[in-house]
DNA sequence: ACGTGCTCTGCAAAGGATTGCAGAGTTTCA
DNA sequence: TGAAACTCTGCAATCCTTTGCAGAGCACGT
């Protein structure tokens, strides 16, 4: 039923080789002879086999993505920017949730390996021993998550943290608290580092948590950052600013007037908040995209001449309503 | 450099086809050698190349999913029920996001149907037509969308609606306007058609729109409903009565106390909003599921015997704090 | 007229797995 | 003991492409 390289060959009245070429090396076969095999392969509709060109070229056109999990709003986007890119590049991509459990997210890298020419980890969840292991498997690149010399799309994090204590210090805050997320985190280390580097003059960071990197961890933390008497809060991720913003309410803080809030991600649900919330941009769909060109251009090269192995990203600090001056502490 | 079935068999000392028999047809080949040609292919590592098998078989072990969107919330959920039970059923799963873009999503589905065994379409955008011509490009399940006798698992969103309804008259609401979505959506006409069936008896139903599907279009419709004088607003999805609530507060308008808000989807945020959002959830994982499973018994389905084409999910309406009753209008 | 050098095309092997068919070996029963 | 009936294993063809090698055809220079 499917129309193979035979039947195209046999209308076109050349041999399959012929019809091979015309796709794969254009130029070795007599303008007129691939036009007119492009042309009937057209109406046929043929269509080439990436299977069975793959048994044969050990390239198989895909890549996979392999998230920690898909309904944390952070991923949806970055995986919008692989597909987008993928396809540019004539990719097919195959994706697996890992359920933030790093022995899956190990059995989906061999599960793939045959089946990909390389694989694109998000904030992966595996130890660096465990990366180490499967390293070879298949090609790696991963996005936030830096280990050795791993090619890596890596988001200037701790940059984006400079910004939004930059912000907080120009409106007059001068005690802060971070509310920290998962230990493990690569993200959470780096925007700790960045609130070590640049919080020396004038502003007093307190650190908690860690926290769940949710919006029940963001209530959780809220009671505790207010017992500290800070006047600004920076969370790990937006999903735990909604939830100190929405705590906050229930105990009527109000926000920016008595305390500020700033987040990290921009997830679309950020700007449709209440007040909209001041949060750190990560441009995960360009992340997305930066790994696939990484993992492409890895591929095509021959030799140990891989160049540069690392992309960073900008983040940008998104000013919006949750942040203010810091209430007046004489009480005028 | 991969090991291959005949290094198997090699080292094991049988025949490429005993090994083969050993992982397809256990029962065909001794228990004995079954088990020390297991043993030897667990010790060198070995996994059947699954392009090989296809090539041969015609079946890929894949499956493919198109959504229309990524970055919409509702979509996260039905690909994580799709990639869970896929990879229960040792299916891999392409995934493509087509841009709200029926040309795209076709072009999508032609250039996966080689690489699958069948695509699952959540919420497709292509035209009956449309979807006509693709049909025997390859097996197709689609998710939300009824046409002719596709297979398709389709959420009682009607049924969804009676409830909001139900919910809403017997708070004592009289008068409720629903916002539609985009016109040429199933969801939305199937909530119309919910709409006009269940609200006979005593409330007055005002329709307003169409509006875009998104936040913006919550809150430009918000004000269009509050010159209609109702006491409650029914959204087409979650986040356009986010959209709403975010207006109302602006004008002042207290949610529920003045106006009761019901949405439908049951995002990640409707239970964080403030107040959290009363909304009509979806079950979407499960629909993710049930795609699968549909799929994966129509393609082990020789003759024409394919049973039931059409799973449906009942929704349920989450009662939360943003549906209360209507202030009194004697003013009292 | 013929050797030389091109350009273009075809033959056939290869890639990793499955499977119909047949052969080898074992058991059963007369 | 020998034929029949099984059970298990191996051979070889097959799936669809790509690609090294060789051959066909042609133009050109001598």
């Amino acid at each position: 039923m499917p129309v193979t390289i035979q039947d195209v060959a046999r209308e076109a009245g050349v041999s399959v080789s012929t019809v091979s070429r015309a796709f794969t090396v254009p130029e070795m076969v007599r303008d007129e002879t691939r036009h007119h095999v492009l042309a009937t392969a057209e109406r046929l509709g043929y269509r080439p086999n990436r299977a069975a060109r793959g048994l044969i070229t050990g390239k198989t056109g895909n890549l996979g993505v392999i998230v920690p999990d898909l309904s944390n709003p952070f991923f949806p986007n970055v995986l919008k920017g692989v597909q987008a890119r993928a396809r540019e590049a004539d990719y097919a991509v195959f994706l697996a949730d890992c359920d933030e459990n790093a022995t899956e997210e190990i059995a989906l890298v061999q599960a793939m390996a045959k089946q990909v020419d390389g694989v694109i980890l998000c904030s992966s969840r595996m130890s660096e021993a465990q990366l180490e292991r499967i390293v070879g498997t298949t090609s790696l690149v991963l996005i936030n998550r830096q280990v050795r010399n791993l090619p890596a799309v890596l988001m200037d994090t701790a940059g984006g943290m400079r910004q939004a204590i930059e912000h907080l210090a120009a409106l007059g805050h001068r005690k802060v608290a971070y509310l920290s997320g998962p230990r493990v985190s690569w993200s959470n280390r780096e925007r700790r580092r960045g609130l070590r580097r640049f919080a020396r003059q004038g502003i007093e960071v307190v650190e908690l948590g860690p926290f769940a990197p949710r919006f029940e961890g963001g209530s959780h933390a809220a009671d505790l950052a207010l017992a500290e008497g800070v006047t600004a809060i920076i969370a790990y991720n937006d999903l735990m600013a909604l939830g100190v913003m929405s705590r906050l309410a229930d105990r009527g803080v109000s926000v920016p007037a008595e305390m500020s809030v700033v987040g990290f991600d921009d997830i679309p649900m950020a700007g449709m908040a209440t007040p909209p919330l001041t949060t750190v941009s990560m441009q995960n769909e360009r992340a997305g995209r930066a790994a696939v060109d990484l993992l492409v251009s890895l591929l095509n090269v021959t030799g140990a001449d891989a160049g540069d192995l690392r992309r960073g990203l900008e983040c940008q600090l998104i000013v919006r309503a949750s942040t203010a001056v810091p209430p007046d502490p004489t009480g005028r």
